[in-house]
DNA sequence: CACATATTTCCACTACTGTGGAACTATGGA
DNA sequence: TCCATAGTTCCACAGTAGTGGAAATATGTG
């Protein structure tokens, strides 16, 4: 199943806050680097993580000079709350939904 | 972060079955014994895992007669998908726009 | 109380994961 | 070509997680 290699990509704070900086950064991406210097890990360390979410289908990346970009896979997060969400609501209404109100609260428009 | 507990609570293939399992069986429950049967897992393995996801929890424990029944906690699952939706359209309506249609398609009543 | 059933706890062993130093590779500029 | 910059790979160590046998605990029954 490979929705446990996502979620145990995931399930590591310090892979978590990378995740959430991509998805923050949009298709433009960010660079191994400029990561490294925000959240201050070591480079090496960093590259493995990178690694383990690239394994996972969670990002891509694209070779741009002499910086390496790193972008947020979209699709497979998409792909991952699906399976989350197909799963409960399979047979329990009581924790789908809400989720109405929560994409709602989140303030994004399409989401309306 | 409480959500990489649940995420690597869940990010295990035999966890994950059980969780899906117990949201399925809905607020009845079902006994460990029950779970371990239709798993064919050893007793104490399972009694290993079903407490990690009580750490996370994802389930709660209560016990009748000889069994002892666990359920799913609705709550903390629900908590979870609202985290990750809300991180996604922080910045991203591209992942949770699709979610209104995955939610519709789940053929759950409240969803609609 | 004696016994069967249901489940957990204890324990030891194996395997996997995370980390960071050091060396290596790739790119661009002088 | 030589050097600086940007990242990765290699390696070894420490820590954590998963597993299942055996013993312990809790409950119900005769």
């Amino acid at each position: 199943m490979t929705a446990v290699s996502c979620l145990s990509a995931l399930a590591h704070e310090g892979r978590l806050r990378v995740f959430r900086m991509l998805v923050q950064a949009g298709v433009m991406g960010l660079a191994a680097g400029e990561i490294a210097r925000r959240l201050d890990t070591p480079p090496n360390t960093l590259s493995a993580n990178l690694n383990v979410l690239f394994h996972a289908g969670l990002v891509l990346s694209r070779r741009q000079g002499r910086s390496i970009i790193y972008t947020a896979q979209y699709d497979r997060m998409r792909a991952l709350l699906g399976f989350l969400v197909e799963d409960c609501c399979g047979g329990a209404p009581e924790i789908c939904a809400p989720l109405g109100d929560v994409l709602r609260k989140a303030d994004c428009g399409p989401c309306r």
